[in-house]
DNA sequence: CGTATGACGTGCA
DNA sequence: GTGCACGCCATAC
């Protein structure tokens, strides 16, 4: 499900998880992702509700650099919703 | 099979 | 805005 997020595209857990066929498996999604390092999972497009960049296995940092390389408008922790 | 954990979400003070 | 507690699902051991 990740892997079909493009470029510029910024989607929450809950999507995800909404897409993927739980709504209320946004947990797991996280978890899974976390454990599951494959790059080629764009996992670093995936933020929380709040619109936070949240975690990543390389640091956040290198997934808000990720965000902005897209074109994804971050401000600090933030990301702005499209 | 049962327990513990987590890149979380929501509600309340 | 911040901190705390509870609830939820999937995975790992």
């Amino acid at each position: 499900m990740v892997r079909k997020i493009k470029k510029g595209e910024v989607l929450t857990y809950k999507e995800v998880a909404k897409k993927a066929k739980n709504p209320l498996a946004w947990r797991a999604v996280g978890n899974i992702l976390n454990k599951n390092k494959d790059p080629s999972v764009p996992c670093h497009r995936v933020v929380r509700s709040d619109k936070r960049v949240g975690g990543y296995n390389k640091g956040k940092k290198e997934k808000i650099k990720l965000l902005k390389k897209e074109g994804v408008k971050i401000k600090g922790e933030r990301v702005f919703h499209i």
